[in-house]
DNA sequence: GTATAATGGTCAG
DNA sequence: TGACCCTTATACG
């Protein structure tokens, strides 16, 4: 997926295009019929992320909840005054970021609504100026107030959000278990939005063993962990990419911000450039390659059904 | 064409 | 721990 800084920008994308306009809803796919027809007809009013919880609160006081899965993805469409990414969510290849719409279409074309669908579009939101559909989630749902609030009480605190007093949360939720510390982060109610890449990549950058129990981080190294997630997250979102190398690593074919510019993609936040797909990750999918500060070969390993990242030489307990 | 992977999560046992 | 759900792009016959 799709980790919380995806969904972080899905969610700013529906308030810019969407909020304040009156949406129809529907299921071409016909799997979500039902919780469309509550919604057809009705108006945006805020987007809202949790973790990797999407909220989008209609005016009747109903909640579109989504959330991608591993599949899951958004894509968009309409006239000029509806901008952002073309297609959101869950990338097909390593390192791959948003798509964006090409920007040389035919100026004066007048907006013709949505095309017919493609492929199985769970549900469509359609405005005057513009089309969303998504495929693939793994939850799509037309829930209550009440029942978005309960979705949120379990889920442990956002980075993204990092309200007062969140760092402490996180470090007891760690400490409060012997599960190593790989499968913890997770663990949505632990810590909401971080998926396989920032969790192999956060632990590298802290140089933390996977194994280690929760219970044997010290609350400094988790209070650590918590501001680079913070951090690397906040980048995510800037970025539209998860990048977790300083510039120092990159080779010099990433992608400039002229380029980024001509081509229509997001002007690189953080630096002059983007770093290619290899140069973007420490450790994630990069087994049997050497690792970027020591040269040991990375290594990978099953836990808890999914794969793991990490150098054993810079990594130890 | 058919298989497989992919940045998730839930449920049963 | 394993089975299963969701969908699509890519690799391989």
């Amino acid at each position: 997926m799709p980790e919380g800084h995806s969904v972080r920008r899905l969610a700013r994308q529906f308030g810019d295009v969407f909020a304040g306009r009156r949406l129809a809803v529907s299921s071409p796919q016909g799997r979500f019929s039902g919780g469309a027809a509550l919604l057809d007809g009705h108006t945006l009013l805020t987007a809202e992320a949790h973790g990797k919880h999407l909220f989008l609160h209609f005016d009747n006081s109903l909640v579109l909840h989504v959330h991608l899965g591993l599949y899951g993805a958004w894509s968009f469409g309409g006239d000029r005054t509806f901008t952002g990414a073309s297609s959101i969510g869950a990338p097909r290849r390593v390192g791959e970021q948003e798509a964006f719409a090409d920007g040389d279409d035919d100026a004066d074309a007048a907006y013709a609504g949505p095309p017919a669908p493609v492929g199985a579009v769970r549900v469509r939101l359609a405005s005057s100026h513009g089309w969303a559909d998504l495929r693939g989630a793994t939850t799509c749902e037309t829930i209550t107030a009440a029942e978005a609030e309960a979705v949120l009480a379990r889920l442990g605190p956002d980075p993204l959000r990092n309200r007062r007093g969140d760092a402490g949360r996180f470090a007891a939720n760690l400490q409060r278990r012997k599960t190593p510390v790989a499968a913890l982060l997770m663990d949505q109610k632990i810590i909401a939005g971080i998926g396989n890449v920032y969790r192999a990549e956060v632990l590298f950058r802290l140089r933390l063993h996977p194994w280690l129990p929760g219970s044997a981080v010290p609350d400094t190294a988790a209070r650590k962990l918590w501001r680079d997630v913070v951090a690397l997250m906040n980048d995510g979102v800037a970025d539209g990419r998860i990048i977790t190398t300083p510039p120092k690593y990159w080779t010099l074919d990433g992608t400039t911000a002229a380029k980024a510019a001509a081509v229509g993609l997001p002007v690189p936040a953080r630096s002059s450039s983007f770093p290619s797909r290899e140069d973007a990750h420490f450790v994630y999918k990069r087994h049997g390659l050497p690792c970027r500060v020591c040269r040991t070969v990375v290594l990978m390993a099953d836990l808890a059904g999914r794969n793991l990242y990490w150098c054993p030489q810079c990594q130890q307990e």
